[in-house]
DNA sequence: CTGAAAGCGCTTACAG
DNA sequence: CTGAAAGCGCTTACAG
């Protein structure tokens, strides 16, 4: 059972490949070809189950109806959302996703962005690591387009999609003080990473426009390779001091994060919000159902992929000397539940 | 700035693009290539930044090093979780994955396979939706491997790797029983998929062993496209009636399903595990952190996740005639926690 | 030890 | 209206 190619068929009809491709493509009439051959053509493509050889296609025309794509880790809800926004949104212009799982680690980012380069694939999204601005320059210099998320390089001229993390945080931290709380903490990852700090400095100065000074002991960075020990540590610092606990809330930048601390939270035997106050950034399913629904930062993922493909195919298709590029910034949605009283 | 291809380096050095793609290789050795063009191949080729083109290598030798995956969701955590093992696995065979989400929706995975093999993957892994049997065994006519997981047909000669279903359900109905439930009820989803039918089996089973009558009243099965509505309606019909409730205990076919019906538990204002005892499959994280952490059965994501890379590799390299169908059952772990009682 | 040539399956100027 | 030919970037018999 070889497969079919297009000189099968056009042996088959005693014709040229050049007559079969055209018709094939859809060019028939463009190119004045026989009514009647021309449905002969379609009619034993579909006998002989003629399927087309992307990879020749590709290898011809320049275009492999690719894109690659960055993220953290697909394991992650937030970015397995985001894949499935992207997958979706690309399947709409018969394009296809690798995706790969960086770890925040720019060696890996570095390896696998020279694997999907090798695989000329037609475009990237990516969500670029700290300390990954190198790889991302070089990949400016090429002439395949390449979209940012969640994330981005002030320094580095590129298309980037975001949400207003500064604003996000600012919000959410306002709505801890509303509800009376005083001694707020955030507990995040590596501020190098723009989004976490613009989210730190949002909470920071949401504190400050409330006449609060900033206690950076209550201010928790995690290494960006993080796990349950880490968040452990962290609230343990914060609350486990048993002559009156440090802090009355925490605003949890990453839902990963959210999801170890309440457990934690948990373990300590404590309450939220009773003895503790939560927000977090990410609406994850976990905070639906949490032991106290958990207030979450929504981000519009959906919106995120999908402007993030349309970018990219506009550039695919569109490619302009010199480049523009876009900066979206996109908005939150804070979605009170009850984890911060009421 | 225009690629560099393996004809670049040839001319700039004045040899054949055979003796550079034999050194690329690394098969100068066994070409007895001279030492000295050996090394100065390899060192332009550095200075010229040169990347093997795989499209071109693919379309050659007949391997894109690409394999594709079909799974119903890649933003439902298990599936996410799966995907990261295999994209993992894969990697560490210079292999890439593209993935697919079916929605559990025949039509959908028809087109994704024709996609993937226009792509021309080296192979599959599959999540099969109900009623893409005929899809399947036409694939099976194929001469590229592919291995089903978590469900598969037991009419079709396939590799596969699922796990004992019948057991998890079987042990975790007795674990409800063991702590006194007797009316315990079974929300799942169509019936027709091997796996969810086997976990109701087990399911019904584990109560005649325990002479225990199946009451089919308490067995809820949603539509394969369910949302939170189909959730919501069971659940009523299961705990919403004032008059005493129908049942006692829920053990929940999916995470998905279960996350749902635990978010309209709370809603009814009812207590887990006091008014209801709960049970779900798979260790989805917001079970660590629910109103009462969930009681779950654990799957072997990762031996999932790398016996089916194994096994597609192992086809890709050794194809062999007639072929050897591997069939795997992995077991499953329960892991209690507190929503059944102590 | 090295090179010229064929060919993977396509698309697309070019010619008639 | 249709076909012969070139070429995308590789690998691999084959020849010397």
């Amino acid at each position: 059972m070889k497969k079919t190619s297009i000189n099968d068929i056009a042996r088959h009809l005693g014709v040229s490949k050049t007559l079969v491709s055209f018709v094939l493509n859809g060019r028939a009439k463009e190119f004045r070809i026989g009514d009647d051959i021309a449905a002969r053509v379609l009619e034993v493509a579909r006998e002989m189950n003629y399927q087309p050889n992307r990879i020749a296609q590709g290898l011809r025309t320049g275009k492999t109806k690719t894109i690659g794509l960055i993220i953290a880790d697909i394991a992650n809800p937030f970015f397995g959302k985001l894949g499935r926004e992207i997958e979706q949104e690309a399947a709409l212009h018969d394009y296809h996703v690798i995706f790969c799982s960086s770890d925040e680690n720019p060696e890996k980012s570095r390896a696998q962005i020279a694997m999907l380069q090798q695989s000329q694939v037609d475009g990237y999204i990516i969500s670029p690591p700290i300390n990954s601005e190198e790889q991302i320059r070089l990949l400016a210099k090429g002439r395949i387009p390449f979209v940012l998320i969640d994330r981005y390089f002030p320094e580095i001229e590129s298309d980037y999609i975001v949400v207003d993390n500064y604003d996000a945080a600012y919000k959410a931290t306002s709505h801890l003080l509303a509800q009376g709380r005083r001694r707020i903490a955030n507990i995040t990852m590596n501020l190098n990473l723009v989004n976490m700090n613009e989210r730190t400095e949002g909470y920071k100065q949401a504190l400050l426009g409330h006449s609060i000074a900033v206690d950076e002991n209550l201010i928790k960075v995690l290494p960006f390779s993080h796990d349950n020990k880490d968040v452990t540590k962290a609230i343990q610092e914060l609350l486990g001091s048993t002559d009156g606990r440090k802090a009355d809330a925490i605003l949890f930048s990453t839902s990963k994060i959210g999801v170890m601390g309440i457990e934690c939270i948990s373990a300590l035997g404590l309450k939220i919000p009773d003895d503790v106050a939560v927000v977090s950034f990410d609406n994850a399913d976990a905070y639906k159902i949490c032991v106290s629904p958990v207030t979450v930062v929504g981000q519009p993922l959906q919106e995120i992929g999908k402007t993030a493909v349309q970018i990219i195919m506009d550039k695919i298709e569109h490619p302009r000397n010199p480049a523009r590029f876009q900066h979206i910034k996109l908005n939150t949605e804070l979605i009170v539940r009850k984890s911060c009283g009421s």
